[in-house]
DNA sequence: TTATTATTTTAGTCTTACCTAAATTTTTTA
DNA sequence: TAAAAAATTTAGGTAAGACTAAAATAATAA
């Protein structure tokens, strides 16, 4: 069994991958609140342990093994992030970071209980997609509300959830995900845009903007 | 914050100390499965930390910190094994296990919640007292099955619930908390006792009788 | 294309929580 | 009540996962 450290570094592997471009040690070093060289340390063991693929002064890429592993982390945090807000009403900014914990320590039978108690949910309360027990991951495909065009309507399909503050912030603009946007006017000086949620009009800053993401409607 | 190690010394110091007797150095390593000296050396540092009181080559005691800590940490299993047992229809004898995991890392956030929804329990599904946030206990009155005489009749209480097989076991011949037994006699060649629930009569060894806890009826 | 800057790795430490073996203290037995 | 046995502590180590400072390598700018 990988550890709880190693389960993180895996994790956040995945996601930097799914960004795109090179994983290098101090991106990981940077979302991980690690010292540069720690990273180097973990990274020549996960390399070893054939979780991953190292070159060095390069950067990193996971191995089929390691992004199985990844995968599954990601499952018990979503599906936990699920059961915290359906079954115990916590509110969408409080999840995650209980959800950093406990996927960690969710067995397969705890993770099989909640799927069935919450009836096999596809997508977190924040829009993103649950993998399937076989590694298998739906892509969402959208994009940053921040490059949408003017005059153009747009739903709602993911919101970032790592920052507490945005999600707060995100609903108490009555925005929530699948809810429609008219894109109104884009601000030249900041990049901020004024929009359009059921009958009333915002204005949306180019920061909130970049981290809430959308489909055309 | 006590690590999940500091956490589990308190927790068993607590229930050592509970079952009366000196908490000693080989008790405490049988109870945690670590070697004497290793709990000598964390012995030292919690009694730096005033967790509890070292008399050197006795024994130990919890101090009124520690004592509180231990109850925090015993209160959050219970619940857990409770929520387990009632919200995700897990076994009372796989309940515990999982319990021991979660209850270094549920928040007391969580620990609310769950108590809510669980309609502020008092007992949890083994029989245990459910320690009261303010550091009250209700203590369970009862003694072991074992003891029971012959011709009376007991109700059961609590049943250990450290011991996965014992817990099948005791399922497995329809007894469960709250039942009545007619204990119709004691075999004096191994300590067994022949009792009877509802209308069938069955042997139960002593092994089995001393960890059933029952009061009389 | 060389010099400067930034990134990455190596070297050497630290802390936590364990371990075994040896020394010390207490308890039991003869 | 002295010797033997058992329990406890001390001494010396290990592994994981972090750190800082210094050295090596790569990227960028002159
Ligand atoms: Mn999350
Ligand atoms: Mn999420
Ligand atoms: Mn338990
Ligand atoms: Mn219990």
């Amino acid at each position: 069994m990988p550890s709880i450290s190693v389960e993180d570094y895996l994790k956040h592997i995945y996601y930097l991958g799914e960004k795109g471009g090179a994983v290098t040690t101090s991106l990981l070093a940077a979302e991980l609140k690690i010292a540069a060289a720690s990273v180097t340390d973990m990274v020549k063991k996960l390399s070893g342990q054939k979780y991953l693929r190292h070159s060095p002064y390069r950067g990193v890429q996971l191995t089929e093994k390691g992004r199985r592993s990844a995968l599954k982390i990601i499952r018990k945090h979503r599906l936990w992030e699920m059961f915290l807000s359906e079954v115990l009403h916590f509110r969408w900014d409080e999840i995650h970071e209980e959800a950093e914990k406990f996927e960690h320590i969710m067995s397969e039978k705890m993770e099989d209980k909640i799927d069935e108690v919450l009836g096999f949910p596809r997508v977190d309360p924040h829009g993103d997609p649950i993998p399937a027990k076989d590694g298998t991951v739906k892509t969402i495909v959208a994009f940053p509300l921040s490059n949408a065009e003017e005059g153009t309507t747009v739903r709602v399909l993911r919101v970032n959830d790592a920052n507490p503050e945005l999600l707060q912030y995100v609903s108490s603009i009555g925005l929530s995900l699948n809810k429609k946007l008219g894109i109104k006017q884009r601000i030249k000086f900041d990049n901020s845009l004024v929009i359009k949620i059921g009958s009333k009009e915002m204005t949306i800053s180019s920061l909130a903007a970049e981290n809430i993401f959308v489909e055309s409607v």
